[in-house]
DNA sequence: GTGAAAGCGCTAACAT
DNA sequence: ATGTTAGCGCTTTCAC
């Protein structure tokens, strides 16, 4: 039994071996890990070390199982190629620290489509909350999924539901700008599929170019990879009548448009610039000098990583909205034209 | 007090509300899920519908622990930074197919140093076996964690000890050798901390340029990031009689090495060759075009997956030591000294 | 300050 | 083919 389940290894200490050992009941065992009142100082020492020296892990499943609780913490991260998400991840785990060892990642399985799968795994999991950088659904599905369990959106805004993001606005509209600023007309938008949350920066633009008496020229790609960007962009670049700049939804797009319009035969920034979001660590690059959109992807995960912990001690906080300002890069990828 | 456990929310449906809905008992319902032999097809059939209509979903925490099985199987990945790992992983979810749901990431902390702490999150979270790629320690203490976890060891080898790897020995000569064949007599190798496992691309370095009677000089960074291999490369490339050439652990390294090098005012490949390891996406963008060798990490990825089933799935298997060939990709970032 | 007993959702003998 | 029973490791009343 006990062979076939461990074969060839020693099964796991329970907090009943560690109150044999010590002599004690194995209740008086599970109030002294959780620093509950009613076990002496001494007591609790003496529990703690017995535990240490016997190699006892605590079984949070079993834990959270007995008390009807959800303490971990699911990270739903859309691609892990996008490095945006590793700087999110990297701020949800700052945020979260001793919690640390209840994040539970998934990572989306496509980045194209909704993505329920990857979703399901983590309520399958039984996490008490979920931080979703990003979901590719409508605010009313994200609403819907927020009822049997709760959501923090990092990098998106869903009005109901706890949000961490930038002010993608803005962003889109100083990146627009700053190619209006440089002298370009033709300006192209290259984006991929359109949800509320997710066209801000592409209803900021059009709002920006027809200000400025300018006609919008929005491209829709298969996804937000720099694959579909490039494959998107072929067509837009090869017409006779090509845009002189585009400003893409991320880095990854952007790389995208480098890469086709250099196939293309085109020189950047000479014949088009190229304006990105993100501010990754490869648009800074020599070679590459991307200008770019910082929205500071890391602090927004830390305030993701809060506002869940937050969530999980006290469900009945109010919804959290928070937005941040992002910052304009300017670097070699753009532009007069 | 439900209430304080899911707040506002429903109760998880559980297999007892299935039983109840269809009139048999729980256990039925639990064989009819695994497809366990002693349930006609029509009963099965009646119990999965009435499980999905009332959103019954499975509890895999439970299941184990009543079992005294661990079905999860833990990836640890090293970095999420460096694109190598996002490929692993997509190899490893490609090979575990429907057991997707059960992995469970784990990122390390620390990418300089030895990292119990998210292995040891791994082991709490109960995995029945951990993917690992790359651990940072001994191959005594590998075989030693491999005592109380099964391991499958990906782009390292650890004998006696699952291994999924492509041979570093070969890859490191082609880089050494294609660099010694374009005439550069003065080439280095940046790497960072040193295990068995991790040396192999250092010493089969050495060997190659002690075989053309040149003398090797080996830089050791503080970690295996681009940042690190910056600062490790200010030093080296500032002194007069620097080296034209450079061979790094892996792409990360070289882009930083590349960065020193411009920041030093030297030009790629002109007054200075590079070459890196992965052939990450980064290494192929035009402006970057690094000559590296590609170990095709999303197949290693696969063949861990698949070895970890099998091992989870017939314990007794023997150790699986499997070692791939890999590849030299020139590209634009080596020339003539 | 300590312990006995019940139960979380599930599985797995062992009946029937 | 279906049900009964006894746990898995843990938490949590409630009594001592």
């Amino acid at each position: 039994m006990n062979r076939a389940a461990f074969p060839g290894r020693p099964r796991p200490v329970t907090q009943e071996d560690v109150a044999r050992a010590v002599g004690v009941s194995r209740t008086l065992v599970s109030f002294a890990f959780r620093g509950a009142p009613g076990v002496s100082a001494d007591m609790r020492q003496t529990i703690l070390d017995a535990a240490k020296q016997l190699g006892y892990r605590h079984n949070a499943a079993a834990a959270d199982l007995a008390s009807k609780r959800a303490s971990a913490i699911g990270l739903f991260l859309l691609d892990l190629r996008n490095e945006v998400y590793a700087d999110i991840f990297q701020g949800v785990r700052e945020a979260v620290g001793e919690a640390r060892n209840r994040l539970i990642l998934s990572v989306s399985q496509s980045t194209g489509e909704i993505d329920r799968g990857s979703v399901d795994s983590l309520i399958e999991a039984r996490v008490g909350i979920i931080i979703a950088a990003t979901l590719l659904d409508s605010d009313a599905r994200v609403r819907e999924l927020a009822a049997s369990v709760p959501i923090v959106n990092v990098t998106r805004r869903v009005a109901g539901v706890d949000s961490v993001y930038s002010d993608d606005w803005a962003g889109a509209r100083a990146a627009t700008q700053h190619l209006l600023g440089l002298g370009h007309t033709r300006i192209a938008h290259v984006t991929a599929t359109q949800y509320e949350g997710h066209e801000g920066r592409r209803r900021s633009y059009i709002a920006t170019m027809e200000n400025a008496g300018l006609a919008p020229e929005v491209v829709i790609a298969d996804d937000y990879t720099q694959q579909a960007a490039e494959r998107a962009a072929t067509v837009l670049l090869n017409g006779t009548d090509r845009p002189t700049a585009v400003f893409a939804h991320n880095d990854e797009m952007a790389l995208g448009l480098r890469e086709a319009g250099y196939a293309a035969g085109l020189s950047v920034p000479e014949d088009l610039s190229i304006v990105g979001y993100d501010n990754s660590r490869i648009a800074q690059l020599h070679g590459i000098d991307l200008t770019s959109v910082d929205m500071q992807a890391r602090e927004l995960g830390r305030g993701a990583g809060a506002a869940a912990l937050n969530r999980l001690a006290t469900p009945d906080t109010p919804v959290v909205d928070r937005c941040t300002e992002p910052r304009l890069i300017v670097r070699n990828s753009t532009a007069r034209p």
